[in-house]
DNA sequence: ACGGATTTTGCACGCGCGTGCAAGAAAAAA
DNA sequence: TTTTTTCTTGCACGCGCGTGCAAAATCCGT
């Protein structure tokens, strides 16, 4: 144990002591746009520097009824991409002076309960990154504790009490869907991932809508519980399975690159086929395994980054307008479709 | 905007008004293992209800001193092993009341800013996971800043102020070298990752020294800045591009998945060659994606789970004795050696 | 119904800092 | 030098809850 150990919490009171001023100017000069005098602030931090002092964030949040905290509920760990999520997220966040609380929503009936911790940590705001809450959860969560901003990250949402930065899917769909029409596939399958129940703006709604309305056939879909490439993997098997060679898709469009890879590794290892030659394949998200060689996923990248850039534009917006953005992303183009 | 918002935050004053009862009694009723009759717990629950109350967790930390949070510090974004590892780490965390304080350590320079940070948030411990970080840094951490706790998880370390929650990378290392003198593999390369201060201790330096040992020969060995799959795609290529066929080592023993996968690649589709009939790969940690039918990942698996129900014994431990462990994983013996 | 054992409840004080304003010091203008 | 103007500094009060103990209420057996 250190030297400081030994001592009780040092305090900006002690600091002022050592610095010969009132405790309100040690706290003055550790806040960026304080006036003080630059004399002053550095006899200051010569003191808290010797009595290793940092100021207590917890009081401060306390006093303030500001943490410059956030809360980031995620529900599924299965999905590379929300590591990447994670990572642009954290790192726009503290860039800009605000830290994240990382919640594990256990199970489907955490919701609550996740909501309700982050809420008992008064919170700036709570992010939902991807996640499946149903909206009554939403509903309730809102109106039984106090959240200051809501936030739905990387999916759209039409709860109005809710803000929501995401791509828009209506957008992407058409692109994916008119790049699989020029390329002139002509029975895809779609795969899907849980069922949200704004099903109206999904994905897949929205594929299948415009298939129809261009082709007049309604391809087939199917749908997993989860975003996970080993459940994509087994549906992708049951599904070709017992189909005749000329009756199988000919590309298989899917709701993001979980599910891509998933069904490239099942297509390729599965049934010995070839991607794109016997069955194409295209993702969305474009994670960091689309790009490698046993991929050469083509896919839809969103840009989190400024999408978290954003994110953070509205934690410091005090307003009240309402915030929801759509994101445009854009096509990466490899050799898997 | 909800009903709630109209209000003024509600205390738990508010709520012993509307129960009847003193201040101190709420705050009993949202406790634990507090002495309270079920009726007036009850009651106060109640109360709560109708007012949508809810403990304030930052004035609780500040009174009490205890924050049921930690901090966790990652560094290293690209290797898909950090995914199971938080996930592991927050549910056990969670499961048993403990927050987690996610904070992304921007690039090397911010090891110290980012402990800073977890300081200023007074988090009873601070977890660093798998990172890089040098003696230097974590002594001056230390000493400087108060740190109730300081772990290393996922990651051996020799540094006395600081608990070390690891698998036993030496007896791993042991292990997976026999196996591959026993499959009878003779020129092994060893892919690393970037070099650590504690070296003697490394599964590179371990696995060097056996094979010495055993045969009397010194295997090659080369490493890379991260542990990302396309680095090791990189240096794989540039390393076996000037050799002759009968040159090239039989095996590659990577230090973790993530750049056993790069290698796998790499070595599949650079140069068209078959694993693990021309050359083996061996990994270390088991990441999901090791399962799957395009790697079929022959590596070691440490296991996560228990290491993170121990890292939170060790949170609720208050003694003062060594509490370092190391773990004892497996080997998940696959196809690609 | 009564005394003691036990459980339940109330409370004074403190945790460390922010807010908003007023007093004091320094700099600029006259 | 004197008067403004501007910059710095100090402070009373409050943020919401925990600690440890004492007072009050309840229980039990007889």
């Amino acid at each position: 144990m250190s030297a400081s150990d030994l001592q009780a919490n040092i305090t900006a009171d002690d600091v002022a002591v050592l610095a010969g001023v009132s405790r309100w100017t040690v706290n003055r000069a550790f806040k960026n746009n304080a006036s003080i005098s630059p004399a002053t602030r550095e006899k200051v931090m010569k003191a808290a520097q010797t009595l290793g002092y940092v100021p207590d964030l917890r009081a401060a949040a306390l006093a303030s009824d500001r943490s410059n905290l956030v809360a980031l509920l995620v529900d599924d760990f299965n999905n590379p991409h929300k590591l990447v999520m994670l990572e642009r997220l954290t790192r726009a966040l503290r860039t800009r002076g605000w830290d994240t609380l990382l919640v594990n929503t256990l199970d489907r009936d955490d919701a609550g309960p996740a909501l309700m911790n982050a809420s008992q940590r008064r919170v700036d705001a709570t992010i939902l990154i991807g996640i499946q809450f149903d909206d009554e959860v939403l509903a309730a969560a809102h109106s039984a504790r106090r959240f200051k901003k809501l936030i739905i990250f990387a999916r759209t949402s039409q709860n109005p009490d809710t803000i929501s930065i995401a791509v828009d899917d209506v957008a992407a769909t058409h692109e994916i869907a008119q790049y699989v029409m020029r390329r002139g596939y002509k029975r895809p399958l779609y795969l899907a991932g849980p069922r949200t129940v704004s099903a109206h703006l999904s994905r897949k709604e929205t594929f299948i809508a415009l298939w129809q309305e261009h082709t007049g056939f309604t391809p087939d879909d199917v749908s997993v519980a989860a975003y996970d490439p080993s459940l994509a993997t087994e549906i992708i098997d049951t599904t070709l399975r017992p189909m005749a060679a000329e009756d199988r898709p000919d590309i298989v469009v899917c709701e993001n690159d979980a599910l891509a890879i998933g069904a490239i590794d099942c297509i390729k290892h599965r049934f010995g086929l070839k991607v794109p030659q016997d069955i194409a394949v295209i993702g969305f998200d474009d994670v960091p395994q689309a790009a490698s060689a046993n991929y050469r996923l083509t896919t839809y990248r969103q840009p989190i980054s400024a999408m978290a850039e954003y994110l953070v534009d509205v934690l410091e917006n005090s307003g009240t307008e309402d915030m929801d953005k759509m994101f445009l992303g854009k096509m990466v183009i490899r050799d898997s479709a």
